[in-house]
DNA sequence: TGCGGATATGTCAGTTCGGACATACACTGC
DNA sequence: GCAGTGTATGTCCGAACTGACATATCCGCA
């Protein structure tokens, strides 16, 4: 997915002058935005609460440590998918992933 | 990512009998399924509540029809990204999401 | 019966993502 | 100073994902 910001404003037809397109899909951008770093801000809550490296998240879900600190950095390489994942590997029950929701 | 179930049971040790890994990590796979499937089940209704045909909620998030059917049919070549997209584009809102979450 | 809108399924080429590796940086105790 | 542990950053290539298109199926409705 991911086509870069730019490129969904111009196809939000910004350059049409369609402003509320735009701040319709603007909005909706913030709030994936938003979501993603609660869930990323929450990924290192858990993993700190459990008490675990970098390196033994990433081994609990078959990763590598450069991966999780991209997590943590919010790196444009992580996908929501693979903040999930961490998140639920971190150790996280489905009411604090409930909470990370929360949250923002 | 998304590498086959099979694939991650054997990476988990399964082959090697670690029957502790094993279920650690069906349980974590459980979650992940668990959670997608209530957030698809949520695109769907928040789709029909807001009147929108597939393609109409295709055209909102420039993508298409036809993996807006594949989302709705839990596909495996959706990810999870995607289908929170579908989500927020069918103009669900913070609440709506959060009570996908608990509804699982 | 035939039309039209909505949804489902298969395929594919282009893009994005992911694990792995190398390397750098930060901090702590010795 | 330096060894050890933990974290950050950049790169690469194979795997996964995506939009687009073609086509099929379903379901009213005239």
């Amino acid at each position: 997915m991911k086509t870069n910001k730019l490129e969904r404003l111009k196809a939000a037809g910004w350059e049409a002058g369609n402003a509320e397109d735009f701040l319709q899909l603007s909005d909706e951008e913030a709030k994936l935005v938003a979501l993603k770093l609660a869930l990323i801000s929450a990924v290192k809550k858990s993993r700190i609460k459990h008490k675990l490296s970098q390196t033994d998240l990433a081994q609990r879900m078959k990763s590598s440590q450069s991966r999780i600190a991209k997590i943590e950095a919010g790196d444009a390489s992580v996908s929501l998918d693979l903040v999930v994942r961490a998140l639920i590997a971190s150790g996280a029950t489905t009411r604090d992933i409930q909470a990370a929701f929360t949250a923002q």
